[in-house]
DNA sequence: GTCTATAGTCCGATAGAC
DNA sequence: GTCTATCGGACTATAGAC
């Protein structure tokens, strides 16, 4: 109820700049051209956010608690692991090809000359990454439980499941392939074949 | 021999390109920044290279050449595909760590809005994929082989190897942590683990 | 809460001298 | 091959009116 007044001019710069941060970096970008896009002045973005880089931080709040709140739902009970990363590996490439441009900025985005952005990020990942290792770790099986590096692990499943997205556009030209629904039907299980059984491993169907 | 009295201000150029669109970003570095660390004048940007997207195109130019020459090196052969795919992720890491600004640039930059570098990248990767999947597909052991998606796989194992290097200054963060050698030393056989057995899969070691 | 106008800086690219 | 000087435009941020 703090909102009075207020139109929405500040989500409506939000998803401005969402879309243009995904397809020209967030430094590419000008105030400008978000405010054309959102259809208001320059002095909103100071007015809502402070500065260029609050606008992005926000942004990245904004993906990062949906994340989280995705491996809370997902990942802890009493289900087996694979069920459960399973049903994660789901999620998230569904939440992914929901938002996908809201996805691409948040990992992209990575200035290591803005500590600022850097100490958001860190501080949004580690929440993840405490959610998500409480969550997984205790019902993985033995000899899984007592060897993961979540340091290693961790960035990997990021990697996995972010690189198709990340790439997309040259992907679709390097393999001359569209990625439509029908692409996406097994997507996530694929991946989750991948990084429970790798590429050797037993396929479940077949 | 076609350099005839020409200085080495265009590979001068390049390290300090690399090094500021690495830490900065491709579009958050101006050109002014770039000659001033290469310790010359801005006209030699358009002399050398011709513009600033050129620019980048020669550094992804180089990323890939090497990259690609590491897959022809390390996949061919008669050898079985997990002995293949264990030397070429050491190879892969190894050279990683040597140029971690390059590899970055290579692979983060990617505006969406400048066709040039799209089309320069899906070109590259397009050649690193072919020579990647002629040599490593055939040694692969059912039922691996029938069931590989390259267009699946080949980003994966992207993701898989960059993950770590691109997010590092955030997973230095979150884990309070910084990566020495004994960190890397079975780095590439972690990852060579993860993805050939998967989380679940059986450890070669204990 | 929203605007216009403007300050001060930096941008990429090039002309032209040496 | 290398430089300086400069063009026209874009940038972020803010002051001040409504």
């Amino acid at each position: 109820m703090t909102k009075k007044s207020s139109a929405n001019s500040k989500e409506k710069l939000l998803q401005a700049a969402i879309k243009l941060f995904a397809s020209k970096s967030y430094a590419a970008t000008g105030l400008r051209e978000i405010v054309r896009a959102a259809g208001v002045s320059v002095a909103m973005v100071n007015y809502h956010f402070g500065s260029k880089p609050t606008l992005l931080t926000a942004i990245l709040e904004r993906f990062f608690t949906q994340i989280i709140a995705i491996a809370q739902k997902n990942l802890p009970g009493d289900q087996p692991a694979e069920i459960k990363v399973r049903q994660y590996f789901r999620a998230l490439i569904s939440y992914f090809r929901q938002e996908p441009e809201l996805m691409r900025v948040a990992i992209a985005e990575l200035p290591r000359d803005m500590p600022e952005i850097l100490d958001c990020k860190a501080r949004l990942i580690r929440e993840l990454v405490a959610t998500a290792s409480t969550g997984l770790l205790p019902s993985l099986p033995e000899p899984a439980r007592s060897h993961v590096r979540v340091e290693i692990v961790g960035p990997s499943i990021m990697g996995l499941l972010s690189a198709h997205f990340m790439l997309r556009p040259v992907i679709e030209k390097v393999f001359q392939q569209t990625f439509d629904d029908a692409f996406y039907q097994n997507f996530a299980d694929e991946l989750a074949d991948l990084f429970l059984y790798g590429l050797f491993g037993a396929k479940k169907e077949d």
